[in-house]
DNA sequence: CTCATTTCAGTTGCACTGAAATAA
DNA sequence: CTTATTTCAGTGAAACTGAAATGA
């Protein structure tokens, strides 16, 4: 890589978060799984059953995307979708037994996959390194209202 | 965003990239540019005329994506393209003049981009920060030979 | 023959857009 | 009527695979 390049802050976080990416996909993909399909399972165990839209908001994720997602997850027996009697539009999705027992599976290929992405840096390391990023990659505040 | 996901590195580290190629991504297209071309001019400016396998290699981008973005180049007029006499696989790529000129156009573009990026940490901060980030992102050691 | 280089077509996961169908 | 929800088809950039053509 070019010297220009190589000491840059958008460089070295876009490299260490293609590592880390790459440690958790693989991860999931070993697991049976995708980030996608975890993301949406720990949103309804969380916040319990919800519509389609209100679940892909709190995830993050495009409403096309989670209609596809939530697809997959259907077909493994991993939630359950039912129309919602208040408003004929929405789908009501839940997590099934199984979906929960599937979450708890992922947590665990998550946590390891956490153990190995910071094993470079030190206890209190680690613990700076999480604050910093967290500042780093929040929205920059908007103007202050007058 | 789930509890047992927001505070994780590996989704931290997620986010502040988003933001940081949103940044980078916007700058470059205003300045009618991207990533690839950058890297492809700076590695070129650094190391000298060199065929596109290497300066791919170079760019740590893959041969076939050498090959369209030095076609977008070329047809801009800031980099050059001939045989290798010594042999005829290789086309021996060199910056233009005004390839240098865009270079530098570039650079003070990704100067402002880094300052915008890393505007929340303090000057200390950043410092710690580019750090931490370079050891996390450094692909992990491969076993010892015996 | 094998291997390296360049090029083109295609794939994948992610994030998104646009449009259609349905219903509030 | 407009708006919200779900679904499907498709797009775009990044990174990659596979295959073909050329030549060492």
């Amino acid at each position: 890589m070019a010297q220009r390049i190589e000491g840059r802050a958008t460089w070295l976080v876009s490299r260490a978060q293609r590592r880390g990416h790459r440690i958790l996909y693989e991860a999931f993909a070993a697991a049976g799984s995708r980030p996608y399909r975890y993301r949406l399972l720990a949103e309804l165990a969380e916040s319990g059953p919800m519509s389609q839209a209100r679940v892909g908001e709190l995830a993050g994720i495009d409403p096309s995307d989670v209609s596809t997602t939530l697809a997959e997850l259907e077909a493994a027996g991993l939630t359950a979708r039912a129309p919602d009697p208040a408003d004929g539009r929405r789908k009501v999705v839940a997590l099934t037994a199984a979906g929960r027992a599937e979450l708890q599976r992922l947590d665990a290929v998550v946590d390891d996959v956490q153990r190995r992405f910071l094993a470079p840096l030190g206890d209190a390391e680690q613990r700076t390194f999480l604050e910093l990023l967290a500042r780093t990659g929040r929205d920059a505040a908007p103007d202050a209202a007058p």
